[in-house]
DNA sequence: GACGTCGTTGAGAACGTTCTCAATTCGACG
DNA sequence: CGTCGAATTGAGAACGTTCTCAACGACGTC
């Protein structure tokens, strides 16, 4: 009664509101609230005392609609569900929120459709950037386009060498060069190493996808050093790799450990596959590890709850998230430089999984 | 040289330009691809093909200006890295986007001013809607709030009494009760529980806070119950809850294991005690199920792979994520019935980790 | 006292849509 | 032949901001 009351009970209060109120222009409002241009100090006062009496929250959408700017990221990852993205994906919501980005979420399955449906999405969206674990290491018009069009990209995990972009990665190579050299310390051999590459072509064809991701392949070829460093001429004979969707990797352990001269230690490139072949195992009635060394990329929770404790390779995961959200929002705000790659160490945890190869077996 | 090239290079096309391609107006152009109104199948052709042309896409964010639609989704969880919440988050983001919707994520660690924020952060950012996991049980005035304000609200995995909101759930009662019982139906007496609930208070004060989530809390009853059924009338001998962030569930396991009479079995109420139960169990040399039998809650990709296999109460992770966004988006797109509580079905799975209980000690 | 400068202010355009409304056309019907 | 109604169309407002620009007054300097 006392007041002009139509504000306060209906839609939120808006800008023109909290002028009225403070008895200025919209314009001196916008620039009291924004901290831009010059107001005096008795104006900007009666505006934030306004703008706080009404509960004044600047829509979003109208302010993108002339910045350009949403303040939103996009993360394009495989599956939140494996502990590896999952870990990530913290890294990269905790970082964009401490630099006041918000993020939107879309998992792929390591499909390229899937990510090409995604990106677009996103894009719609008017996210200012978009971190990307790459489906395919060739396959990235979509990409490339994002980035043309001032929508910039910074890969997660994995290369693409194609594209003009910043990526955040670990030294994949090394770090499965390392591990193999541990498992060939303690004796082994006849050391397995199962992968997945790739999703499943259209057609029903060969083994893998022609266009796997660069991170199996790097930890692929550091496996191969190391047996070469060895001396072991035939890196191929204990190599497995399936497609995603198709292949389980417990079956191709269960293949392996039915050869006539099974391997004494395996080496799974990330931690769904370490749980493929530790099921392998148990079901081959073999103790890990004493008739079997595992050895795992991921250093998930339950690597150190189980029994044994499985020795890992960690890599740093909530980092390498952050770290890419750093890129993209120095991209994003203004930066231009050449692409940079950002190459994170990744640490060996040394656990109960390694003994010496089974003389008896 | 041909036609008039403004756009082709410069910023993506705009509704005015399509209309222009099309010789028709603004109006008849956002009629044509909007699909209302009545628009003759000439230019409805046109429109399109100027459209398509020109590779328009319509510009969401001044779409949502004036619906005040964003078709975005707010999901607040304690944290992605639980599988629990991985998996719910999955099926949030795939049935938001058959649905249309994309998700805005965010973690709280099961703070309430964390959640508070976030809550405030996503409603700047005009979601539609909200899917909270809520830190606590009393104190959800900002959910209340959003709710009142037009921003619909449902309640995942947790409810909270004092909310009008649309809940889904499981029934944690009979679940725990149901896995209590099996482990009395194999012998044991002295069944321990290890839970964390709600999160240290800011003055360091007494054991667990005040306000804990209704989660835990039913687990807790359904395990009491099932006790006295039994005939166990001191149901709290080896109850341990904790607080998040402050108390280790292995710590708790560890002062159980260490009791004059420890106990033969313990019900873990989620998977990432369940990790903490193993680990102090193996530090006690013991050996799970021979010497202590373990059950949890969450069906997590580890607890089928270790050995022993875990015998879990799974939860339907993902189809609770895909209910919550079903009631979500009905909310949304105008239903207003009186709130529904969905509870989904759990599924105890028996696998090696219980046996009879260890006569010897 | 004239002039330039600085600080402050408001009018108005812009962003790219959706949506209301009035105008126009055309066929049908009385 | 006049009129009603339906179908189609375009002009223009609206959404809530940011930002450019010109205007205005005060102040210092020559």
């Amino acid at each position: 009664m006392t007041t002009n009351r139509r504000k306060p009970a209906g839609r939120p209060a808006t800008l023109p509101d909290v002028a009225r109120e403070a008895g200025v222009s919209r314009s001196t409002a916008s620039r009291a609230l924004a901290g831009y241009g010059s107001v005096s100090p008795d104006a900007r006062e009666r505006v934030r005392a306004a703008a706080e009496k009404l509960g004044y929250r600047a829509n979003q959408l109208a302010r993108s609609m002339i910045t350009g700017r949403t303040h939103t990221l996009g993360a394009i990852v495989a599956d939140i569900q494996n502990p590896f993205f999952a870990g990530v994906t913290r890294g990269i919501t905790d970082a964009a929120r401490a630099a006041g980005y918000q993020v939107l979420l879309a998992n792929t399955d390591e499909d390229v459709a899937a990510e090409r449906a995604a990106v677009k999405m996103l894009r719609d969206k008017h996210v200012d950037g978009l971190i990307v674990a790459p489906a395919a290491t060739t396959e990235t018009a979509h990409l490339a386009a994002a980035h043309a069009a001032g929508c910039p990209v910074v890969l997660l995990d994995r290369q693409a060498p194609g594209l003009p972009a910043d990526s955040v990665t670990v030294d994949n190579h090394g770090a499965a060069q390392d591990a193999v050299r541990r498992l060939l310390a303690a004796g082994h051999r006849r050391i397995a190493l199962v992968s997945l590459l790739g999703t499943a072509p259209a057609d029903g064809a060969g083994a893998a996808s022609s266009d796997p991701v660069s991170t199996g392949l790097e930890r692929i070829e550091g496996y191969r050093t190391a047996l070469r460093e060895a001396g072991l001429t035939d890196t191929d004979t204990y190599l497995r790799t399936g497609t995603f969707h198709r292949e389980d990797p417990a079956d191709l352990t269960a293949e392996l450990l039915s050869l006539p001269e099974p391997p004494t230690a395996v080496f799974a490139t990330d931690s769904m596959i370490a749980l493929g072949v530790l099921s392998a195992a148990r079901d081959h009635g073999l103790r890990v590890p004493e008739h079997l060394s595992v050895v795992t990329f991921d250093d998930t929770d339950w690597a150190r709850a189980v029994r044994p404790r499985i020795s890992v390779v960690a890599q740093p995961v909530q980092e390498l998230g952050a770290r890419a959200v750093h890129s993209l929002v120095s991209r994003i705000e203004g930066t231009t430089h050449a692409p940079e790659h950002i190459v994170l160490d990744t640490e060996f945890i040394t656990r109960e999984s390694i003994a010496p190869p089974c003389t008896g077996a």
